[in-house]
RNA sequence: GCCGAUGUGGCGAAAUGGCAGACGCAACGGACUUAAAAUCCGUUGGGCUUAAACGGCCCGUGCCGGUUCGAGUCCGGCCAUCGGCACCA
């Protein structure tokens, strides 16, 4: 038996279901050629007053190493078909991208290979840049920037001696240069301060980090565990911008989701600190008081024991002689405890006596003052009154240590019989608001009202105060890194001075070797020569946190090249101007952001808005949050399941139009949505379509204008086709609901592809129209259309969007359907806008009516005009 | 535990309180082809009825209940998945 083999023809070479490869990458020669997407900014010759402005943003990218990968795009698809959406309609339209280039995975692998960071930065930059470029994205390349750039870093450095030199003045409640500050010590008051604090030590990265790169007790970055440790930092106050961050939140155009997060994040209570007058004589005479802070002042009565943090200061003014060993041990423990520990050890409660007692302000009883590491040091005054009956973890301490329960507020309705127990059956802490039992001053009273009185009361007392208390902590803004923006910063005689303005950028030393120490020390401290400033000062050797560049990146957008000044006036005004609080018009990016770079950003602005440098009060207006998108198997992409998409290999196969297309058609662009790469076969057949719409193969193989397409009206049908694709994708547009869009040009191309003749009119209307979604397509067929038909202006990127006209949707008649109890029983065709009496009596004339309405009795019909009629029976 | 989002065919999804499943994927059938690919046309939620076709009936948007002439959509209660926060006094 012989086995002829043949050669085979079909081979694993793809056909193209059309010749996307011809003239995709043209068209972004020729855009970029052409500058085509360059926005001029005011006072350059080309710029156009007469037009408003549209600022679309997307987050700029991290270069990492494994290139883009199919998320990025999906946002970058959606700010790009919004920015050429709105170049149509006339906008100047900013349309930035740049690099968030410093930062730990960078300087972690430049640690491993021994590259410098600048190095693997720059090959990643152009990495990230030409798998963009191929995607076709409508960026103004000219005003790329990257943050690692000395003329970029050198206004981030202005930026923090701006904040350095400013205070937070509570009676403007505004930021105000130091100068206007009248007491004896600003330092104290910066905005930029160093603190001695108990900070988050990553003994792997060798580096400190901000509760926000903290994820549950490890870094975000790589997974390392994090222990608290007491060090010497840059801190910049965050805190006092507190009540404005959440405050205005309410004018921005944000997820509620978002926003929700941000203001748990800041996490404000109202409530009322309380002082505590400690038992002993000679502590007393000391003037020694406990603060504390409450939400629940109205439970005063119920504080029955007290606990102080175990870093607490004033723990070693009252521990008593015979508790000491014990308390010492504690505290030792506690201290040894990471956060990871201390979190994962939060099920059992532990904590011991002090020995010393307090004065209830209220009850004037002696209580117990203990020390637990349920209270924490970083949060209100890190000291509590302990009101087991209303609180579940106090509670639960009480019952494990034997201490005292007192209910204070019943769930119920005021009760005739005050001071009535009903400890014996309290099985739960009762949390919730009620009514004040057990409590002289404020007994009957319900919560709120309780609240007020006893508030009034320790205010007039001297007692205490109402306050207001946030779980936001300042941010700490110092790193023992080498990759990251050096702070202009000098150190004399042990004290911190600000650089000149004119010394700026600070540029970091070489180095060779800029691995952490280890020791907390920075790497930059290795370079001694680099260090020493002159005979009696040194230079900071922290560097700032990644963070830093991207707090202000949208604003340079808007005058990259500006020497002078970090953004010129007139650029500012106009890019970031309009109506609204925030900037930015549209912003689309991950939701990881939410606290992090979104809440940081916020503060860098408003310090510079209440500088005079800026003229809006908030960065973004619009926030929109792209959802995850997961592998072929349902899956978050990850390299260990080794189901990451790659998009080079979609684009490889379908082109950049059907990659955009399909990144769009997936689903709606907020939801989280799994990769399918037939699904991207499948867009691209429609664009297929579109071409073949268009184009025949002559006998040589070539591709030539259609014979079809002529200068002919458009028939009824096809003109409601055209008019009710143009609302549609113009609203979907609007609403970034592009999936629907796409799908409604679908059928456009669908109503068309059997057409004998198409008129030219509804074609260019399609291709203006598709021209967001799949630019290098539609450049490419309104070019070979206009060889036959030519039109003013020649680009399709200069064409005005098409309007609709409501007259084409109207049809002279309509389905009605028929219901009878709610179920559809009949559809009947009538003349558009019948009146309902008329139509009530069609419809109870029709057969099918009839058939169900037999032997019932019609109790009434309800008539939608133009839609249906339900008959109602018993 | 608390807060938030989401639950619709085999799959991605669509639906101002008014014909559930547009559009696409997959599958199946047909046309074209020597054949295949590509392309074009058609079928495709489940069940029942019918010799078959046409037709018809019933059920169906996580579960239970409510409002309404009418509920995927509004209200109340549950369940599940995902995300965030988590001893925050």
């Amino acid at each position: 038996m012989t086995i002829v083999s043949f050669p085979r023809f079909m081979s694993s070479e793809r056909r193209k279901p059309y010749p996307f490869d011809r003239f995709e990458s043209k068209w972004q020669r020729i855009w970029e050629e052409r500058q085509e997407f360059h926005a001029p900014n005011p006072g350059v010759r080309e710029f156009n007053s007469s037009k408003a402005k549209f600022y679309v943003l997307d987050m700029f990218p991290y270069p990492s190493g494994a290139g883009l990968h199919v998320g990025h795009p999906e946002g970058y698809t959606a700010t790009d078909i919004i920015a050429r959406y709105k170049r149509m309609r006339g906008f100047n339209v900013l349309h930035p991208m740049g690099w968030d280039a410093f930062g730990l995975p960078a300087e972690q692998y430049a640690i491993k290979t021994g590259q410098h960071p600048a190095i693997t930065t720059r090959e990643n930059v152009a990495k990230f840049k030409s798998q963009l470029k191929r995607i076709g994205f409508s960026y103004d390349w000219p005003r790329e920037i990257n943050t690692t750039d000395p003329g970029y870093y050198k206004w981030t450095q202005w930026i923090f001696l701006q904040i350095y030199n400013s205070w937070f003045n509570p009676a403007t409640n505004k930021a105000e240069p130091i100068s206007s500050y009248r007491g004896d010590n600003p330092d104290s008051v910066r905005l930029a301060y160093v603190a001695d604090v108990p900070v988050n030590w990553c003994p792997e990265l060798g580096t400190v980090l901000a509760n926000e790169e903290v994820v549950d007790g490890k870094s975000e970055v790589g997974g390392f565990p994090v222990v608290r440790r007491p060090m010497r930092q840059w801190m910049l106050r965050i805190t006092a911008y507190a009540e404005r961050l959440i405050d205005e939140l309410a004018g921005l155009d944000w997820p509620e989701g978002i926003k929700l997060l941000q203001r748990n994040w800041i996490g404000k209570s109202e409530g009322a600190e309380i002082d505590f007058e400690i038992a002993e004589r000679e502590m007393r005479n000391a003037g020694s008081k406990i603060r504390v802070f409450s939400t629940r002042p109205d439970t005063l009565y119920g504080a029955t024991y007290m606990v102080l943090a175990p870093e607490h200061s004033l723990i070693d003014l009252i521990v008593t002689e015979e508790e000491w060993p014990a308390v010492r041990e504690y505290r030792e423990r506690a201290a040894r405890k990471s956060d990871l520990e201390r979190t994962e050890l939060s099920k059992e409660k532990t904590g011991v006596f002090t020995g010393a007692f307090a004065i209830n302000p209220a009850s004037e009883e002696r209580i117990p003052i203990w020390i637990a590491d349920y209270v924490l040091l970083g949060y209100g005054t890190g000291a509590i009154m302990a009101v087991p009956a209303h609180d579940e973890r106090d509670l639960e301490f009480a019952r494990k240590f034997n201490l005292s329960v007192r209910e204070v507020v019943s769930p119920n309705a005021p009760v005739s019989t005050p001071g009535r127990s009903v400890l014996p059956e309290l099985r739960a802490a009762f949390t919730g608001e009620g009514v004040a039992i057990n409590s002289p001053i404020i007994d009957g009273l319900a919560s709120e009202e309780a609240r007020k009185k006893i508030s009034d009361w320790l205010e007039k007392e001297g007692k205490g105060k109402r306050a207001i208390n946030y779980k936001l902590r300042d941010w700490l803004f110092s790193r023992q890194r080498y990759w990251g923006e050096p702070f202009p910063i000098l150190w004399k005689n042990g004290k911190h001075h600000a650089l000149m303005e004119s010394e700026l950028p600070i540029v970091p030393p070489e180095l060779d070797d800029f691995k952490p120490t280890g020791t907390g020390e920075p790497p930059l401290a290795k370079a001694r020569d680099w260090i020493r400033y002159s005979d009696d000062a040194t230079r900071e050797a922290n560097t700032m946190p990644q963070w830093a560049g991207s707090c202000w990146y949208y604003l340079r957008f808007c005058d990259p090249d500006n020497e002078s000044r970090f953004v010129g006036m007139d650029a500012e005004e106009y890019w970031m101007g309009g109506s609204k609080p925030g900037g930015v018009d549209l912003y689309v990016g991950g939701t990881e952001h939410a606290v992090l770079h979104l809440l940081y950003a916020r503060f860098w602005h408003k310090v510079l808005f209440d500088l005079g440098h800026l003229s809006k009060p908030e960065p973004f207006q619009r926030l929109v949050n792209q959802g995850i998108i997961l592998g072929e198997d349902g899956q978050r992409m990850s390299k260990s399941r080794g189901n990451v998409v790659n998009p080079d290999d979609a684009i490889d196969a379908y082109g950049a139009d059907a990659f955009r297309c399909y990144e769009m058609f997936m689903g709606p662009l907020e939801q989280m949505k799994p990769w399918n790469m037939r699904g991207v076969e499948g867009v691209s057949r429609f664009l297929a379509r579109v071409w073949r719409l268009m184009m025949d193969e002559n006998q040589a193989g070539d591709w030539e204008l259609s014979r079809r397409i002529q200068e002919i009206a458009p028939d009824k049908s096809q003109l409601k086709t055209i008019h009710a694709s143009i609302r549609k994708v113009t609203e979907d547009i609007e609403s970034l609901s592009f999936n629907t869009a796409i799908s409604q040009m679908m059928v456009f191309v669908n109503a068309f592809t059997n057409a004998e003749k198409i008129p030219v009119s509804a074609v260019r209307v399609l291709l203006i129209l598709l021209d967001p979604f799949a630019p290098h397509i539609s450049s490419e067929l309104w070019e070979k259309l206009g060889d036959k038909f030519a039109i003013e202006p020649a680009q399709i990127t200069e064409q005005p969007w098409p309007a609709y006209n409501e007259r084409f949707l109207i049809e002279d008649e309509v389905d009605i359907v028929l219901q009878v109890n709610g179920k559809v029983r009949d559809r009947i065709r009538v003349p558009l806008d019948e009146s309902d009496q008329q139509l009530e009596k069609m419809a109870l004339a029709n057969a099918r009516v009839q058939e169900f309405v037999a032997g019932k009795t019609i109790r009434k019909a309800v008539v939608v005009r133009n839609k249906l009629v339900n008959v109602v029976t018993n």
